[in-house]
DNA sequence: GATTTATTGTGACAATTTTCACAATATAAA
DNA sequence: TTTATATTGTGAAAATTGTCACAATAAATC
């Protein structure tokens, strides 16, 4: 399996061409792409080299072959659904999020213990946990979502877990724990945070 | 400058000994860590060792020494401020996020166009751009949190690097480009998500 | 008190990741 | 057509990161 640190390069890749397609250009040079991203000109090439790209001597990449190249890697042409735990602040942004769909991904159905949440009126349906498994197996889930209390965040994992989800998007300031096979991504904005104010104070 | 893994293992370590002190212990052996956060003993050992934390031989370390450790390694006994751009949906989920009060992290105001967000009731002020150089100034703001659409984000980032700002949050979809001395960390929620589903397909 | 056992702390080693350097080569200029 | 130039593609080298193995040693047991 590649390195954490080698699919999200590619994604950082993905954007930064994705601004340049749209400022009109169709070709790069690794140096270009270094400049946008922050990484070195070489890794740029080794990386495109990884996923198959070939560019022409001196004549850089074509965007449209890099971002094909990346979109056929992460398998993303059919829509992979997800499903959402939570629905407070956190969750309900998610539920709105509108960037998920430039990564063909849609959000099948969010989950609340609070049967207000289930009546209220969002722009996906609202469910109690209890017929999670039935949705996670009808509509083909491909992963879900954490944004639960940090309380409940364990025993919402191992239901998805058990339901046959493998992976994992936790908003909760928690280390879920997981079977090998299951992967998650634990996104805790206070630790973020707190690195990026740790960053800011020590540069220099 | 010590590497960004290192940085996010600590908060990790942070994360898993709140909830086993929680549970009632005092101390802990690396192999329990390991088994807490998923990574070896010998590396958590080695962790530990660089922001010296003394364990016992055969007695573990104690829990509270570790969290005074990674307490003081990121400097954060004092209130860090942050101010917040962008109060959307994903800008007021953050504004009302609870968790930040556990890293000694408060927002001090927002930051939005919209005059209706500016009067609307939020538990934080909300400015217009206008006096972002006056707020970052007179609060000794750490950091910024983007959170506007993809289109204007270079331009508040432009914006709060122009005030002095030395690290940044950001939730849009775009790499932000900033001067070498600015830390920037990008949170594109659709390419996080994008990397759990390939985990989770590509898995055996 | 002696012996066994379990754990830390770390130097040496292994693996992985990134950079370097340059041959191959396509394009542009002369 | 020849020469100069700029860029890719990639082995080799360097740097970084993580693992292994074990001496040191404290606690527990006999």
């Amino acid at each position: 399996m590649a390195s954490t640190e080698f699919t999200k390069r590619l994604l950082t890749y993905r954007l930064s061409l994705l601004h340049l397609q749209e400022i009109g250009l169709n070709d790069v040079y690794s140096h270009l792409i270094a400049g946008e991203t922050g990484f070195s000109a070489a890794l740029v090439r080794k990386d495109f080299s990884k996923i198959n790209v070939k560019g022409k001597r001196r004549g850089g990449y074509e965007i449209d072959d890099i971002l094909e190249a990346i979109k056929n890697y992460f398998g993303n042409d059919k829509i992979n659904k997800v499903i959402l735990v939570g629905m407070g602040n956190i969750g309900s942004a998610i539920a709105q999020y509108k960037d998920f769909e430039n990564q063909n991904i849609r959000i099948a159905a969010a989950f609340d213990i609070d049967p207000a949440r289930q009546r209220k009126k969002f722009s996906i349906p609202v469910y109690t946990m209890e017929r999670c498994q039935e949705i996670i197996t009808t509509y083909e889930i491909d992963a879900g979502i954490i944004a639960v209390p940090a309380l409940s965040a364990q025993t919402v994992c191992d239901r998805l877990v058990q339901c046959g989800i493998k992976g994992i998007l936790n908003f909760a300031p928690v280390n879920l724990k997981v079977p090998d096979d299951v992967y998650v991504s634990n996104l805790s904005l206070g630790d973020e945070l707190r690195r990026v104010i740790y960053h800011a104070t020590q540069n220099q």
